[in-house]
DNA sequence: AGTAAGAGTTGTATAAGCCAACTATCTGTT
DNA sequence: AACAGATAGTTGGCTTATACAACTCTTACT
């Protein structure tokens, strides 16, 4: 098998292991906020709010789906909606006061997390690994 | 924020990114095998059988949810089950031709849409790609 | 006005997962 | 030899995540 094939083989092999963990680890640490909850917050976080369409584009989720997640995350009081004066039909998302500190709570656990398992790497290879990750991720987004 | 932070931050936001999709994609690309069930079947072909506990132990599941999984790729054809005749507590899973021959075929678009994403990378950093993938899933099973 | 499109909700079904209780087997100690 | 404890696996019961389809309400276009 040629090098690149097997590099191919070999990334998609990690990244599917990696995968199939992240959401019990996540489940494990943070039981209070699952993987998908916490990645839709942090979405919210970053564009600073956005609309259940866009989440759901973003995360290849059904409408349903979010329309849920988002319902259980205002009950938890983390997120909250403020129908779109310009057009009734969206309700634009936010975080609460609440859900921007639970966030960064469970954020730096995460963050922990990964710095463990990133001990000993250099700033090069950290470096290099977060651009390869970026590029992959940016075609996947493209090519989906 | 230091460099290394921006690194590990991006690194953690990639592979949560990458995790969070890899389920919706593979159902909508294999509506035939689930990724735990592929990732069960590799598991299976990589060690030439093992026993439903090391799956459990290998992808932090329950050992119940792998012996109903386990049911159903039986139902399916695609495993057997051998009683080890040295201890009869144990049954050593294998694949059965068909789940030879289908994991194959997944095996084989799976790695064509990986190949799509990673159109006009060199081989350099493929393999250094690779490499980081591998340390990084060693740190994370060690310190799980 | 009237139809088409978009945002979101709700009903229904399925799958995946966990925990706890259970059976059957094996191992080690007395 | 016998019993206690550990291990492998199954099953019952429950929760959660998800999808699809049908629906309402609002906006946009003609």
């Amino acid at each position: 098998m040629p090098h690149r094939d097997q590099s191919v083989e070999t990334i998609q092999r990690e990244m599917t292991a990696f995968a199939r963990r992240a959401r019990a680890t996540a489940a494990r640490t943070h039981p209070e906020l699952s993987l998908v909850s916490f990645t839709l917050l942090s979405h919210l976080e970053d564009r600073g709010g956005c609309r259940a369409t866009d989440l759901a584009a973003h995360y290849l989720l059904d409408k349903s789906t979010v329309s849920r997640q988002v319902a259980a995350l205002e009950r938890l009081d983390l997120v909250e909606r403020r129908v779109d004066p310009d057009d009734h039909r969206v309700q634009v998302l936010h975080l609460t006061e609440r859900g921007v500190a639970t966030l960064a709570q469970v954020a730096a656990t995460r963050r922990t997390a990964f710095e463990e398992r990133l001990t000993g790497w250099n700033e090069a290879d950290l470096s290099r690994f977060a651009a390869y990750l970026l590029r992959y991720n940016e075609a996947a987004e493209r090519l989906s």
